[in-house]
DNA sequence: GTGCATCCTGGAGCGGACTCCAGAGTCAAG
DNA sequence: CTTGACTCTGGAGTCCGCTCCAGGATGCAC
């Protein structure tokens, strides 16, 4: 399966497999204008070149840091602009973009932290139990949940 | 407003507004688990106590850190479970997380690279197209959209 | 004790990101 | 060729996390 250019080339299918993702949800991304409308043979069926493999798990790992789908579109693709617009259109999504993950990282640290002292808190008291008093009152869930009783 | 024990309460709209949350969601929290039942007046309004805005400030940090709400409820609240059992699966789960959270942090680090270098390729090109050439391609939509013609 | 902001419950609606399906057509191995 | 796996389109359904009612009851300041 090699094309004129020589490069391989996939049905949705294979896509799909190789991309941890099925077919529906690629075509959904299609629809969104998240992938490029691919080539299509005479029948009609999708052909994919081997970069869209790269082009989804960028997707994917974008998505799985808390981008939707539509900032994903924006951030690469604009079908509208061309040439130095839509570079700098680019450019300055990248930036906003940067800027974000930074205070994300600094958020994502101190959520670390505090769930750090919530898990020390936790087994301090569960060692305290084990020689000594029975039935530990779980510090951090007596801390965050007083007025249920 | 004090209450018999001296802390201060309030009812839903004064905790949405310090919050940053609406009563709607408040409610909508509650149904779901996440926050403990409140006590309530004689005439049905609920009454939270000062410590439920520190909780939902932990909820909404969890949040976009990228936790569902019924992981955030689950991480903190067994209603089934109590002592030592409680206390062991709370720390369980604390640790589960605390490892996500260690893999996410190592992505998060790794987009922001990706993005970088991305960012890069865009003003080189840009400085490139100032000075000499015209319409630059951008090498970013470049690189990802290749089967877009 | 009256007025009016606030609260109650239950249910419907919404945008995001899929997921599933019907009914029909295509591809390719043998 | 035939056959069986795969693909097509378009639309409906699902789960999440809200958000917005309607039709009442309550709280509290005056």
């Amino acid at each position: 399966m090699r094309s004129a250019a020589g490069s391989k080339t996939y049905h949705i299918g294979e896509l799909a497999a190789r991309s941890g993702l099925t077919p529906d949800t690629l075509r959904y991304y299609e629809r969104l204008g998240l992938l490029p409308k691919p080539h299509r043979t005479g029948g009609g069926f999708r052909v994919y070149s081997a970069e869209t493999v790269e082009w989804l798990r960028f997707i994917k790992q974008a998505q799985t840091l808390g981008f939707t789908l539509r900032e994903v579109r924006d951030l690469l693709g604009f079908p509208g602009a061309a040439g130095v617009t839509r570079c700098r259109r680019v450019r300055d999504m990248l930036r906003g973009k940067l800027a974000e993950l930074e205070t994300r990282l600094a958020e994502l640290q101190a959520f670390q932290r505090t769930l750090c002292g919530y898990l020390q808190d936790c087994e301090r008291t569960l060692q305290e139990s084990e020689r000594g008093g029975g039935d530990p009152r779980c510090p951090v869930v007596d801390t965050l949940k007083t007025e249920r009783r």
